[in-house]
DNA sequence: TCGTAATATTGCAATATTACGATTAATATG
DNA sequence: CATATTAATCGTAATATTGCAATATTACGA
């Protein structure tokens, strides 16, 4: 159906998965590059930096918004947006707990 | 358009970007989960075990073979699935490398 | 071979996502 | 104040994803 049956999901499963379809999109990836590549805010040259639409953008601005990785604030007719770190490290030590999970997995098939 | 524009981000990007939208569905992590957990593979008790249509859990299942991150074989009028660990190991230095780019950078906004 | 069990595939409906043009709201600047 | 600039939002089209019932396939045992 497109709809995801999250009530019969544990909320770190659901937390999880919200985190990684973020990164699920090759455009927001190089949102937050650009960010740690400048190491600064980044205020309204993203749109030529990607190559999307000014609304496309926008649009994944919001989601990384969404889950609070990153955040912005306003600057003039410009808004500004960096990382949150303390989201970003938060989100790293969920991620690294759910990928260092594989201690002595032994490959049966 | 529910398109992505691919051809506009680097190879590294979309492959982050397709690694990281197969761990953005919570079946799919529970499935990885139980894999580790058990520490074997697993034949057929998935469906049972997450809760959702044959059908579903197959489809899942596909898509964690379609980026190699399990590998099947058949025993029997069954199929056993575990992890690839070669390619998760991968995963982890792709996911790693991504994660841990946030040296020095500055909460601006 | 026939029936059964397990899994995959197909077809479909509902919903989500991606993308963009147009519009709007807010703030500068002349 | 009028106009330009910037970014968010709206509306819409195209495509993708999720989920399941029905069906197909495959392997096994009687």
């Amino acid at each position: 159906m497109g709809i995801t049956k999250t009530e019969i999901f544990t909320a770190e499963q659901n937390q999880l998965a919200a985190l990684a379809k973020t990164f699920g999109h090759p455009a927001r990836l190089a949102i937050l590059q650009h960010l740690f590549l400048i190491k600064d805010c980044v205020c309204g040259d993203l749109v030529e930096e990607i190559g999307l639409a000014q609304a496309t953008i926008s649009q994944h601005l919001t989601a990384l918004k969404n889950v609070g990785l990153i955040k912005g604030s306003i600057a003039g007719t410009r808004v500004c947006y960096c990382i949150n770190i303390e989201k970003w490290t938060e989100m790293k030590h969920i991620m690294n707990a759910f990928l260092n999970q594989d201690v002595n997995s032994n490959d049966c098939c």
